[in-house]
DNA sequence: CTGAAAGCGCTTACAG
DNA sequence: CTGAAAGCGCTTACAG
């Protein structure tokens, strides 16, 4: 249970009959070292279970070889209720970090926390990737904070002309026209809007832009009595609903600004003895892998979440290397399942 | 754009007239300054946004502060689909290292990777926490292993006597007593498994040791032809399920390893005209977010996986600092839903 | 192609 | 209670 000893380039240096320069060098692949020298220090290293010291390099070089992932939540009471969207781009930033020969600290943040300080002050990480629905509004000056300091970080939201820093979305605005488009073919009209349409978030704003906009072209709109706010979980979908019902307004349709609110939803508008799609169809966004099991399947929007994962992590790595780098625009697709067939 | 150079521990001495060294005393908390000497050093660290560089500090202490989380999956075509399950213990193992000041370094592991050398020998993590269903024969020698090179590790899955290392995990024994019980109240009595039950997974064993034993307090036991290998996917559950109608066997429950497998199977049972929970009751196992949302909502046992998050993080911890540890196995308790309502 | 040497920014015994 | 100094383990100009 006694840790042996970590070995050291000067370990190796030593039984390799080298100096620890030169050790320093092979191991960081330095094309100036001989060939045999070089296959002698790699020989020695294996033996040893060598590995060059993480902090001693990184002070050294002041590069820390680690991309900080902070995941900004609306407050949740429960832990481990974390947006399935959220995991499953977790999944491909892991993934493409590591391809990136990148280390990924990840952490649930809160609006008061200075990120900046924390991560990139501290030396712990070379950038960060910021994730999460939260009021756009009251962390805008966080953004520009960061700006101004020169902190490298990429945004997943909304793609909008003059935001601070570098931001990668998916396309919410077609979104909202896909899922409108597909509801009219359907031979919906009275379109319920179910989430913030707001300058607070953005991303549901885009998305209800895009169906109100595809509505316009039938010579309708999204009836301002049919507009529901809601956060990103089950529990506010469903109040939404319940909400939405009371106002008694009639409507055909309900687009939820995500899953999670359409599944809400979904269960609040069945508690009322109301069919899905016969009375009401019900469309979401993101494609959480719940959506397939919903009763019925959900009808969503799907985000390319692997590509979403690779291209933050690659364009923050542009921005850490100080070279130029730009936001994109992802497309996305949609999901017809059995919530809003045309029955 | 340009980042203002970082402030250093010599920059705060000058500006509060002290050494460098007090500096360092302050921000460690040391007890042994003088009042007035702190607050002036701590203010000048707030103005000058000063935060130690944790590569520095590491290094001269040899303590990284920084935990690794290890996701060992089965390979899986999509990137983005991780089991959820998983990702819950994920959302609480990150609130836990919050708390305990620890940064946390997350990535998904391959068998082959060295986990010991990439994170402990090169001081990346203090200790690692691992984490998947894996074959267990497979890496139980690298369990092995990095207790004898001194490893500080601990590991979710099944609590057993003579297992390397530290293990965390919930009583699936008990868990599966407590399906079969209930199975059997619903007078279901030819329960069928789905999952390996070898001691490649000592997790699913147990879980269908417990069964198997609730079984024989009424005199019988789960009959060969009923269990199904499976891994823990919706595909997998999918597949074993029809396996197990081909073979013609009669059964009236199904218990499931995991929930991703139990949805699977719901899916095969319902594709040939059988009722759930009329015809067939399924059970799953983990009460991931989705139980509660299928169709019908599935029956499952319940981990705690707060508590899990937490215990795993503790205990490390304890690891690190050379204190006593042991392993726990944490209660689960039954979630009964439809699929497996008497009807 | 290789080595000797400086220095990255801290922490902590040691001396006072 | 405070300071001067050594040293953690690397990387990289500099000199040869």
């Amino acid at each position: 249970m006694t840790r042996k000893p970590k070995a050291t380039s000067i370990d190796i240096a030593h039984r390799a009959g080298v100096s620890q320069a030169t050790v320093s060098r092979v191991l960081r692949g330095s094309p100036l070292v001989n060939a045999q020298t070089r296959k002698r220090v790699e020989d020695v290293a294996r033996e040893l279970n060598y590995k060059v010291d993480r902090h001693a390099s990184s002070l050294r070089t002041q590069r820390s070889g680690t991309l900080a992932l902070l995941l900004f939540e609306d407050p949740t009471p429960d832990d481990s209720h974390i947006n399935p969207f959220f995991l499953s781009m977790l999944g491909s930033i892991t993934r493409a970090c590591s391809r990136q020969g990148q280390d990924l600290l990840v952490s649930f943040q809160q609006l008061s926390d200075d990120w900046h300080a924390d991560y990139e002050d501290s030396m712990k990480a070379d950038g960060l990737i910021l994730l999460g629905y939260g009021d756009y509004v009251l962390y805008r000056d966080k953004l520009d904070d960061m700006v101004e300091r020169g902190t490298h970080f990429v945004r997943w939201g909304a793609v909008l002309p003059d935001q601070p820093g570098i931001s990668i979305g998916c396309d919410n605005y077609q979104g909202g026209r896909l899922v409108a488009e597909h509801l009219i073919d359907g031979g919906r009209r009275r379109i319920a809007f179910l989430g913030d349409a707001s300058s607070h978030y953005p991303e549901f704003l885009e998305r209800y832009r895009g169906c109100n906009d595809a509505l316009a072209a039938t010579g309708g709109s999204i009836d301002p009595a049919l507009q529901v706010d809601a956060e990103t979980s089950e529990e506010a979908g469903h109040a939404a609903a319940c909400e939405l019902l009371r106002r008694g307004a009639p409507f055909d349709a309900v687009f939820a600004a995500s899953d999670l609110i359409a599944i809400g939803a979904m269960r609040a508008l069945g508690e009322q003895g109301l069919r899905i799609p016969e009375d009401v169809a019900v469309v979401g966004f993101d494609d959480i892998p719940t959506a397939r099991f919903a009763r019925p399947s959900l009808t969503t929007i799907a985000q390319d979440t692997t590509r979403a994962g690779q291209l933050l992590v690659e364009t923050l790595m542009q921005l850490v290397r100080d070279e130029p780098a730009t936001g994109t625009i992802l497309p996305v697709s949609l999901v017809v399942r059995r919530s809003s067939d045309p029955a």
